[in-house]
DNA sequence: CTTGACTCCGTACTAAGGTACAGGCTTTAA
DNA sequence: TTAAAGCCTGTACCTTAGTACGGAGTCAAG
């Protein structure tokens, strides 16, 4: 069991924002001891964790929330659960190849940036293939 | 040559968002014609393109500008571009790996949702290791 | 040569995601 | 047993990233 301020600090955040959270729904209410301080479990953690690591891909918190949502219920059909899963995976997709892009540029302008030779005014973008089409 | 809403057409955001973008500097000022009229060139498509990509990777606009300025010049040491360049691949790898992690469990999700039996209360949190380990 | 669509600038407003008190209890360690 | 540190609630405030005017000039089709 651990308190506000070391769920907190388990994932970096300000203690405001865990309560902001609660308020907003992605994180459950915990339990309250009997002075109202919350009780937090190593499952609030994970879940914490994954709400910061998911905000920093540009996932809105209206997006983690229908992650965190996204499971096989009696109340959700689950070619429904299966469709809105697979839309996800795509969306996630088109965010892997971007990256991947980038960091192939990145990689390319370190490699130059080694050698010699002049280089364009902006190698990223020359990098990303000069008419960039993705 | 393109005007503003071309331009702004081209990727899909409003056309205030160019000015708003060339007022960050993240869009050099374009030549204007008599009128005043700002002329955009296609390399203002890629760059408003990648602009958007890398905004919707959970680049802030600040770091957006950072990656479209690293670049090897005469007033940047090549060991410190290398340096910047080196950072961002590393921020970048972490984040493929939290994508992929979540492209994961979505796919774990999916599965078990074809398949029949029940599942724990939240699946992707499951899915992603159990005990909130990256 | 006019009329409707487009563009200009400056300024003000909005939405999302926090962050910071104030005032008042609770814990904990000396 | 008391002082410092932690936690509670509610409310107000802040930053980032746009978005929306108002008033005026411009362009292009009919």
């Amino acid at each position: 069991m651990l308190t506000t301020s070391q769920l907190a600090n388990s994932a970096g955040v300000n203690v405001e924002t865990l309560r902001y959270y609660e308020r907003r729904g992605l994180l459950p209410e915990p339990p309250r001891r009997a002075s109202g301080y919350r009780q937090y479990s190593q499952d609030d953690v994970a879940r914490l964790q994954f709400i910061k690591r998911a905000k920093d891909l540009g996932f809105t918190l209206q997006e983690v929330q229908e992650l965190l949502n996204l499971r096989v219920d009696p109340d959700t059909p689950c070619a429904m659960v299966k469709r809105r899963a697979d839309l996800k995976i795509i969306d996630i997709e088109a965010k892997l190849q971007s990256l991947k892009r980038i960091k192939k540029a990145l990689n390319k302008l370190a490699a130059t940036c080694s050698g010699r030779g002049p280089v364009g005014d902006c190698p990223i973008l020359e990098a990303l293939g000069g008419d960039g089409t993705w």
